[in-house]
DNA sequence: GCCAACGTTGGC
DNA sequence: GCCAACGTTGGC
């Protein structure tokens, strides 16, 4: 089993949206690391950390599991949606994601600030100065790590 | 294949 | 709202 760190506006979709939903789509992926993350190396059952992004504390607060196997996002085939991509079809869908399930809230944020200040975690990927990537790997060890400060 | 222009992400 | 750091696009 594997684990992974997701990113979320909370004003577009919330650790609290998930809660009640239970399952989600994690759609609207348009950036290629992230989309054959998905695509190509989650399992159903492998855990992710939901991480707040772009917010007044951006940071991880809470845990989901990877819920199904790998299918096209519908919003790619939506020409209403801002994320219509012409140069994908039902044939040939560019754009793939997985549906997610909530599992519980942290009892607490941990913040970008709290992960950045932690000797331990200078080398984690969130850390990395520009790190712009909305889907991300963790290891077992900083998984562990990260836990362990709830 | 190079690279300038442009668009987006996301911390602050 | 600013802006650094990326990713993508498209002309050549």
């Amino acid at each position: 089993m594997a684990y992974w760190l997701m990113k979320s506006e909370p004003d577009v979709y919330s650790i609290d949206d998930l809660k009640k939903d239970r399952l989600e789509p994690w759609d609207c992926i348009r950036n290629y690391q992230a989309r054959n993350m998905m695509r190509d190396d989650m399992r159903i059952g492998d855990e992710v950390f939901f991480y707040h992004s772009n917010c007044a504390e951006p940071g991880i607060v809470g845990i989901m599991t990877v819920a199904s196997k790998p299918y096209a996002d519908p919003t790619q085939f939506d020409r209403k949606s801002k994320y219509y991509d012409p140069k994908s079809s039902p044939e040939k869908p560019r754009w793939q994601l997985v549906d997610v399930r909530f599992k519980r809230k942290l009892k607490r944020n941990i913040s970008l600030r709290e992960l950045k200040s932690h000797p331990g975690l200078s080398d984690f990927i969130l850390n990395r100065r520009g790190n712009r990537l909305s889907i991300m790997p963790v290891s077992p060890d900083y998984w562990e790590l990260i836990l362990g400060m709830e």
